[in-house]
DNA sequence: CTGCTTCTCAACGAAATCTTGACAAACCGG
DNA sequence: CCGGTTTGTCAAGATTTCGTTGAGAAGCAG
C-alpha cells in the first residue's frame, strides 16, 4: 500500500514545518503549500488523502480553500483556528470540514486527529480499491473508470463520485438531500434537482436500468432490478 | 479513535450549559444550538452520534425538529420533556426519539442515559436496516422494497412508509391519529379516511390478513394474525 | 480570447401518487 | 333485529414528483 499523502496549508513556516516533520514521521507523504491559491492547486495536482488547512491564508482564506477543494472531490479536511469563536468553527464546518483544531495545539493531538479521520474517510468509502460490478457495469475507483460490458465510458467527475456511491451500496435508497450532502458536499435544497440532472446523465451513458427511481425518496443502483 | 460527537438543542441556556459542560467532561464533542432551524441545520452540518433535544423551543418544536433530523440519517435522540404527562405524550406519538428524561434531572442519569443509548447504538449499527419478517412478508427499509413469498411488491412511498410503521412494532395498535402523525407528518382529523385507502391498498397488494383492523381503534399487523 | 467541457437550474409535459367523497358493508350495544 | 357508528371499496380529480431539455455560468486548456 503506497503511503498516505497529507497537504498541509499553512502559512507560518514555523507551525508548517513542525507539523509536516511529526507527520512524516508517522510515515505519511506530506507536501506544504504557504498560501491559498498554492494550497488548492497542490490539492487538484496530488489528490491527497487528507488536508490539513489553516483558517488564515493568503490568497483566499481556508474557508475558500476548502471549498475549492470539496468541489473537486470529497477528501477529509482538518481545520486550523487561531480563534475558538464559535461563528468560526460553525462557519468551518459549513463549507465541509471534517474536523477542527484550535491553536495552539499539540502535535500529538493532531496526530491522533488525522489518523481518527483518515480511519473514518477509509471506512465509509467501504469496499475501498475494490472494483464494484453492477450488472454488466464495472466501477473502477481506482482509476476512476466506468466499463459497459467491457467498453469504458467516459464519466464526469460528478457522474463518477455519484455513480460509485449508489454503487458502492447496491439496492439501497439514498435521498436526494443524501446524495448532495455526501458528493457534492453541501446541501442546499434549492439545488435537489441538480442530482436528477447527473442521473439522466448516468443513464444515457451506462443503460436507463442502470439506476432505479424510487419515488418521493430518491434513487438507487443494483439489486434484483 | 475520534471522539463522539453529541448536539445539544435546548433554548435555555443555563441547562445548555450545564449539560454540554458535564458531556465535554466524558470526552465528548458537544455542540449547542438554542432554537429548532439551527438544531436541525447544526445536525446536518456535524452528523453527530447523538442528540439531545428540549421538547419546548422557539422556531419549531422538538418533535418536529426529531422528525427532520431522523428523515436525513438514523441517529439517537434522547429527549427532555418539562412533565410527564408530555412524556407519555411523546412515547405514544412516538416521534422516533429513543429515551425521554424529564426535567429537573442529575447530569449523573444524563450521562449514564448517554452511554447507553450510544451503546445500543453502536450494536444496531448492523449493515443495513433489518429486514423485517411478518408471516410471508419481507419488508426491507434500506432498498424500500417489500416481497410477498419471495416476489417483489410494488409500494408507493406513503404504502411503504405506513406497512414499515406498523411491521415495526408487530401487533402493536396504531390509530389513525398516530399514522397520521407519525406516516405523514401532520394530523388533520378531516383526513382519518385518507388511512382507510391505503390500508386497502395494502391489503391488495400483500394479503388482506395482513394488516388486522381492531374496530373502534385503529390498525395493526403481524401478531398471532 | 476562444473553444470545450462540465455543471446548474428553470421550465414543461408526463407519470405516479394522494386525497376526497359517496355509498355499501360490517360491526356493536341494546 | 335495529339504528347508529365504524370500516371497506372505488374512482375521479388534485397534487406531487419525475424525465427531459436546453440555455447560461463557470472553469480550464490552448
Amino acid at each position: 500500500m503506497s503511503p498516505k499523502t497529507i497537504v498541509v496549508v499553512e502559512d507560518e513556516p514555523i507551525i508548517a514545518a513542525a507539523v509536516a516533520a511529526r507527520l512524516r514521521k508517522e510515515t505519511f507523504r506530506v507536501e506544504v503549500a504557504g498560501d491559498g491559491p498554492s494550497g488548492v492547486d497542490l490539492c487538484n495536482r496530488l489528490r491527497p488523502d487528507l488536508v490539513v488547512l489553516d483558517v488564515m491564508l493568503p490568497g483566499f482564506d481556508g474557508l475558500e480553500v476548502c471549498r475549492r477543494i470539496q468541489k473537486e472531490r470529497a477528501v477529509p479536511v482538518l481545520m486550523l483556528t487561531a480563534r475558538d469563536s464559535e461563528t468560526d468553527l460553525l462557519v468551518g464546518f459549513g463549507v465541509g470540514a471534517d474536523d477542527y483544531m484550535t491553536k495552539p495545539f499539540s502535535t500529538r493531538e493532531l496526530v491522533a486527529r488525522v489518523h481518527a479521520l483518515l480511519r473514518r474517510a477509509s471506512r465509509a468509502q467501504e469496499p475501498n480499491g475494490a472494483v464494484i460490478r453492477i450488472g454488466e457495469i464495472e466501477v473502477d475507483p481506482a482509476s476512476r473508470r466506468a466499463r459497459r460490458a467491457g467498453d469504458q465510458v467516459h464519466l464526469t467527475p460528478l457522474e463518477f463520485d455519484l455513480l460509485y456511491l449508489l454503487a458502492s451500496h447496491p439496492d439501497s435508497v439514498y435521498t436526494r438531500s443524501q446524495l448532495l450532502t455526501q458528493v457534492w458536499g453541501y446541501n442546499d435544497d434549492s439545488s435537489a434537482r441538480t442530482v436528477d440532472s447527473h442521473v439522466v446523465s448516468l443513464r444515457k451513458k451506462l443503460g436507463a436500468e442502470l439506476v432505479r427511481t424510487v419515488h418521493g425518496v430518491g434513487y438507487a443502483v443494483g439489486g434484483d432490478g
